[in-house]
RNA sequence: GGUCCAGUAGCUCAGCUGGAUAGAGCAACGGCCUUCUAAGCCGUAGGCCAUGGGUUCGAAUCCCGUCUGGAUCACCA
């Protein structure tokens, strides 16, 4: 393992150096493609200890290490680098071994994560940028449980507030009492429609009020729409039964609508929160919060932080007639969930515009003296532009999710029919595999870029199904699969340990220590919560695995060890794609 | 204006806890299917890593300035 030529090269500077290992950074990583060596060491840093050159260094230690390490079969010095080579019989015991490990699966003492993430608005269908959010909580939620955690997956639906007023008064004004089976359409459009309907309404009757010259303040002011808004919002806060009613058949059409989308995309949670049940929690904490004198109350009686002295502002909590605002929520809701769940950590996957506002929520919790102010994450992504800039609903050029996805589908449809693989399956699993194809194509395409930056998608050119992209990792799934029931026809059986006799080519001993590398990836991914890492990885693992299988024949050897090595290699590398796309949400096929 | 994030090939992105010649894919051009799945493989071409300085054996990577783009600074959520 890695860890142990660490080891040795901590024993090597020790002896040689009389330095302590511990105060001493040492970096093994894999030789670069083109040199000798299956890994590096950088020998610049110990300069300072052996006090000869870079050149001389790198050769003592790797006498020394050669002498410590029956595992190194020779190394060779550039520059301040020493590469080492491992013995062949080391490799194929790192791919025994990986073939032999087992699975522990005690869950209850894990530490528990807990993810928040979707998070959507019931007047707005999901669209390109909810993608981005539910395939990153997704994503990270199952990289973290991979690394180890329990995960619990979270989602905190936006179902009141004056906004959800606005669809339900345009409904009852000009639905004419249809519903989604009436109209034929899925529930949350539906209800997207008659929001949209409303600000529609609302700004013509904006301009009426306009041309008997009132301002624009005014107009607002005076406008019958929005006054009909407030009152039913009233209503509905104070739990009348006719608003309450309406409210509650809206919702539940629109529930109904992301429910069908969240299972198209693979989307599920272990928990939905919603903000009619949890927006007046907070209030009592800030209260609590005024009386011990960690806010202030203004004049007008609106309770606020001041935060200047953090770099931060002045923040609102309460507002003068005591109703709570978003901060306030999110306040109530982190006390309830770390009171009712105690998580190691509360990851918050939410878009970066609200950078600022979660800054606030942890300095506000840790104010309040709360200890799990350090637990509280937000992960942070960027939006996802179009070539020409934002999506603009007002330009109409908002990609909605559910279309997004029926085109995805269309494409990998035609495409599979142009290869013709899938030719004698029945239709209900090709529809499966066209789907898992499609839903992977766009999911690789978002996860795989860096989450903190903005990305640019462009709905014209479509995603690739080619080149660096979910389908090219499918493929290359399936082509193994297809291998491996081959070799199961001709008799062949995979054996879970080969000869330390075998000479290996290059390629395997790379593609062995890239198999090698997974859990390194896993733990670095959990770490950075960037479902980028696990991409690039299995990415890279695939090239190398279709170069290999370019280049040298696996069931045609005619060295029957040789065989056994490659197939029991090819179904390593086949059991780590499907691990990683698993992060990533992706299913593999066996046949594509 | 303050704060935060980003700027790498024509396009979309890796690489960023300093290390060898800055990598992929797409698009372009040229090869490879009577042989385990060609959604594949190989090759050609494409770069002042926004810019100026600094730190050092070494900088795309760290620090400072400048320019450009985005976000944010509500009694909205």
């Amino acid at each position: 393992m890695e860890k142990d030529i660490v080891k040795y090269i901590g024993e090597v500077l020790s002896d040689l150096y009389v330095v302590d290992p511990k105060n001493v950074a040492i970096s093994l990583e894999r030789t670069k493609p083109g040199i000798e060596g299956d890994y590096t060491i950088v020998v610049f840093p110990f300069v300072k200890y052996s006090k000869k050159s870079p050149m001389d260094t790198a050769k003592e230690i790797g006498v020394s290490l050669k002498a410590r390490c029956e595992d190194i079969d020779s190394y060779n010095v550039i520059q301040g680098f020493l590469n080492i080579s491992m013995t062949h019989e080391y490799w194929v015991n790192r791919l025994n071994s990986l073939a032999q490990a087992k699975k522990a699966d005690d869950d209850s003492n894990k530490p528990l994560i807990m993810v928040e993430f979707s998070s959507p608005n019931t007047n707005k269908p999901l669209h390109l940028g909810h993608l981005r959010n539910n395939f990153l909580g997704d994503s990270v939620s199952r990289i973290v449980k991979a690394a180890g955690n329990r995960v619990m997956k979270v989602n905190l639906v936006n179902d009141r507030g004056i906004h959800i007023c606005k669809s339900m008064i345009a409904w009852l004004k000009w639905g004419d009492g249809i519903t989604p089976e009436k109209a034929g359409v899925k529930g949350d459009k539906l209800v997207g429609d008659f929001y949209v309907l409303f600000n529609n309404k609302y700004k013509e009757e904006l301009e009426e009020l306009k041309k008997s010259g009132l301002s624009d303040e005014e107009a607002e002011k005076k406008s019958p729409l929005m006054a009909e808004t407030r009152s039913m919002l009233q209503k509905w806060e104070a739990g009348d039964k006719d608003v309450r009613k309406v409210w509650e058949m809206m919702n539940s059409w629109v529930y109904a609508g992301f429910d069908e989308t969240y299972k198209k995309i693979g989307i599920s949670f272990d928990r939905i929160y919603y903000e009619s049940q949890t927006y007046l929690l907070g209030k009592s904490i800030v209260t609590k919060g005024l009386d011990r004198g960690v806010f202030v109350r203004d004049e007008d009686s609106s309770v606020w932080i001041d935060l200047t002295k953090e770099g931060l502002d002045r923040k609102i909590l309460l507002r003068s007639d005591g109703t709570t605002v978003y901060m306030t929520q999110d306040i109530g809701t982190a006390a309830q969930r770390f009171a009712e769940y105690n998580p190691e950590k509360l990851i918050y996957v939410v878009g970066n515009e609200q950078d600022y506002h979660f800054a606030v929520l942890k300095k506000v919790v840790q104010k309040l003296g709360e200890d799990y102010h350090d637990r509280i994450f937000h992960l942070s992504y960027g939006m996802v532009e179009l070539p020409e800039g934002k999506m603009k609903s007002r330009e109409g050029t908002v990609v909605d999710a559910d279309d997004l996805v029926a085109d995805m589908i269309e494409t990998a449809r035609s495409i599979s029919e142009e290869n013709g693989k899938l030719g004698d399956i029945d239709e209900a699993e090709k529809n499966k595999i066209i789907e898992m194809i499609a839903v992977g194509a766009l999911k690789y395409f978002i996860l795989k870029v860096d989450p903190k930056k903005q990305m640019v998608f462009n709905p014209k050119e479509s995603i690739d199904f080619n080149g660096n992209t979910g389908p090219f990792i499918q493929y290359t799934h399936a082509r193994i699969c297809s291998v491996l029931r081959n070799a199961k026809a001709q008799n062949i059986s995979v054996s879970k340990r080969v000869s330390e006799d075998v000479r290996l080519l290059d390629k395997e001993i790379s593609l062995i220590a890239s198999v090698c590398s997974y859990g390194k990836i896993v733990d670095e991914a959990a770490k950075k919560l960037d479902p980028g890492q696990i991409a690039n990885y299995v990415y890279n693992l695939c090239k190398e695995y279709n170069q290999f299988y370019h280049d040298h024949s696996i069931l045609k050897e005619t060295d029957a060890n040789i065989i056994q090595l490659r197939l029991l290699l090819s179904q390593q590398v086949a059991l780590t794609i499907k691990n990683c796309m698993n992060m990533l949400g992706i299913e593999v096929p066996e046949v594509m």
